[in-house]
RNA sequence: CGCGGGAUGGAGCAGUCUGGCAGCUCGUCGGGCUCAUAACCCGAAGGUCACAGGUUCAAAUCCUGUUCCCGCAA
């Protein structure tokens, strides 16, 4: 089948991977501009670009799809197909309709529960016990599809945004050579409309929401944490420095000690919260690397009783 | 040239402003103490102070260039 594949960033690359070791014809690759990301501000290709040009595929970014010389050109390779995975543009009606085949999309959430930009971020922070992947039809409607397929995934009080990003991005990868398999087969893909009553949606991370309350319980601070890793990471505020809190797991024990107070440096630096206490284990100054507890707490000559704010 | 911080024994840091013996907390090794321990005591090894050049009687420290790492921002 002649594919069009729609990817950005780190998460569609596998699915790309993917979709070209399944032996399919990949007759072009939309991908974002390149961008000026990172120190010096330097463009940078995205990730599914990098890809691409390692198959030397057939690449283009234009800025916007609602341009009709852009539309023509996608149009001119008459594809069978297009698989969307986080692209990042609004595909228009009319570009949805080119492919005789239809349109699918990769969602890191077990539609209808997580529509939008951060449905790993989103599921993590509000304590989900499991995760997954949907594979589903595209429509104008931000991932209002009728769903093709779905996998599941448990979540693990160790699992971060990174833990999860990687697994399900493998694991969509995998449902999407699937689905266009049976599609190449049988013609179709059946699919099941979304139950709107149960429809929530993951509204972008905000730089604000990386703040972390010590009066909120340890549980809460320690899926905040994970879910913020690798990215924006959690911070507080430790001696009038920036702290970027990287790794933490949530301890049971409650304590009479001011929230936000560190009650112990065995084994972690250990933080009084409204409800129990938070173990860091990862955490960074700027400047300085990503540190495990031990090394940091000599390096800061920290001591109990010393408080993050 | 978007803004800023950094590189010092194996780890994390101080010392740099104001040039003058290479320091701290750990780890490692040896010994001691202990019923015992990630405890405690005594001792030891381990450094081209990122790299290159310059200034100076003297450079981790001042000047110039280079490489690498990190925070912000996007």
């Amino acid at each position: 089948m002649k594919i069009i594949f729609a990817g950005t960033p780190e998460f569609a690359v596998s699915a790309l991977s993917a979709l070209i070791a399944a032996g399919h014809q990949i007759v072009m690759v939309l991908t974002q501009p390149d961008r000026p990301a990172g120190r010096g501000m330097k463009l940078k290709a995205s990730p599914v670009k990098v890809l691409a040009q390692q198959h030397q595929l057939n690449i283009f970014q234009p800025e916007t799809l609602k341009d009709t010389k852009v539309q023509a050109q996608v149009e001119a390779v008459q594809a069978d197909v297009m698989v969307v995975a986080a692209y990042g543009l609004i595909i228009p009606t009319v570009v949805l309709n080119m492919p005789t085949r239809g349109c699918y999309n990769i969602h890191a959430s077990l539609l209808p529960r997580w529509r939008g930009a951060a449905p790993i971020h989103r599921s993590l922070l509000a304590g989900d016990l499991e995760t997954g992947v949907t594979i589903m039809e595209v429509v104008p409607a931000l991932d209002a599809g009728a769903m093709v397929s779905k996998s599941r995934l448990a979540i693990a009080d160790t699992d971060t945004t990174q833990s999860l990003h990687d697994a399900l991005s493998e694991i969509g990868a995998k449902l999407m050579v699937e689905a266009m398999t049976t599609l190449q087969k049988t013609g179709n893909l059946p699919s099941a409309p979304q139950d709107e009553i149960l429809v929530t949606y993951a509204h972008k991370l905000e730089k604000a929401e990386a703040a972390i309350n010590w009066q909120k319980s340890a549980v809460e601070i320690s899926r905040q944490v994970r879910a913020f890793n690798p990215f924006p990471v959690a911070q507080s505020h430790l001696k009038d420095e920036v702290c970027r809190i990287w790794m933490a797991t949530a301890e049971t024990n409650n304590s009479e000690i001011n929230c936000g107070e560190i009650i112990s440096l065995q084994d972690g630096i250990l933080v009084a919260c409204g409800e129990g206490t938070l173990r860091i284990t990862e955490l960074q100054v700027p400047g300085g690397k990503r540190l495990n507890a031990a090394a940091f707490a000599q390096g800061h000559h920290l001591q109990v009783g010393w408080m993050f704010s």
